[in-house]
DNA sequence: ATAGATGCAAAGGGTTTGCACTTGA
DNA sequence: TCAAGTGCAAACCCTTTGCATCTAT
């Protein structure tokens, strides 16, 4: 069973305060704030180990590395910032999906993705070139 | 400008006929058998060279490589298969996406994607463990 | 003739893993 | 105590790139 070292619940507490789908290396950031010499092989494990236990879920996006994100939510979907990479969760779904599914196919599952700029980047979309070195995401 | 080569020509016309997104492997395994000697390096320039002419466009999934398709079709979304990993366009969109926009926030683009068994996986779904070397995918 | 394209192999970037050391229960 | 967890570095996988060679124009 699980230890409750600091590493990782510098890693959940990152998780439980950012409110929104955390990168690998974002959550590395926030952890580092409450445990410095934390490593990157560790976030992973951590993230593994949770995604199995059951608290923390994948958010996989389309040419990105996946975001991570606490279980128990209710449906929801993204929102990936074109201007800062981060992703946040929209409530609420779409309707009518069912009439896409062609016949014979049998669907599972399905993903509802939003593209564009987030409520810090749509004023003056930043060029992403211009980007912080702080702020980008890998 | 580009030349006609025979790899590429044995690329576009995987592509072509394949009527269905391919990942670079998929691509490659296709147009080998245009063109046997054909390397993985020359399927991924050829790929970012017909993404710049214009001709191929790419269609990236959340948590697998991306795959391409031919440009110039009309709104479309996707299918990926949990058996077989294949792709496949779907028709139509959903309705009621505006009404997900946070305030403050702005779309630019949106995607959706179905996930489950396609038309040959779906009356037997292969367990991922038996998929054949052929038909595994990157 | 010559710039563009190819194939090989080596380099990159993000993720995973082996190993010796540390630490929580 | 001692297995789980950690940090480092090496291994991995997919993708890109350097380079010598080839080829369409």
């Amino acid at each position: 069973m699980p230890r409750n070292t600091k590493q990782r619940h510098a890693i959940r507490l990152a998780f439980e305060i950012a409110g929104r789908p955390l990168a690998p290396e974002e959550a590395l950031a926030a952890a580092r704030r409450a445990h410095a010499g934390l490593g990157i092989a560790t976030v992973y494990r951590a993230i593994k180990a949770a995604l199995e236990e059951g608290w923390l879920v994948a958010v996989e996006l389309p040419g990105s590395s996946a975001r991570y994100e606490l279980a128990g939510k209710k449906h929801h979907h993204h929102f990936h910032c074109r201007a800062c990479g981060k992703v946040f969760e929209i409530a609420g779904c779409v309707e009518n999906l069912r009439k896409l599914i062609p016949s014979g196919f049998r669907v599972t599952d399905h993903d509802v993705l939003l593209y564009g700029y987030c409520c810090d980047c749509a004023p003056a979309p930043i060029a992403s070139d211009s980007i912080s070195a702080t702020d980008r995401l890998p």
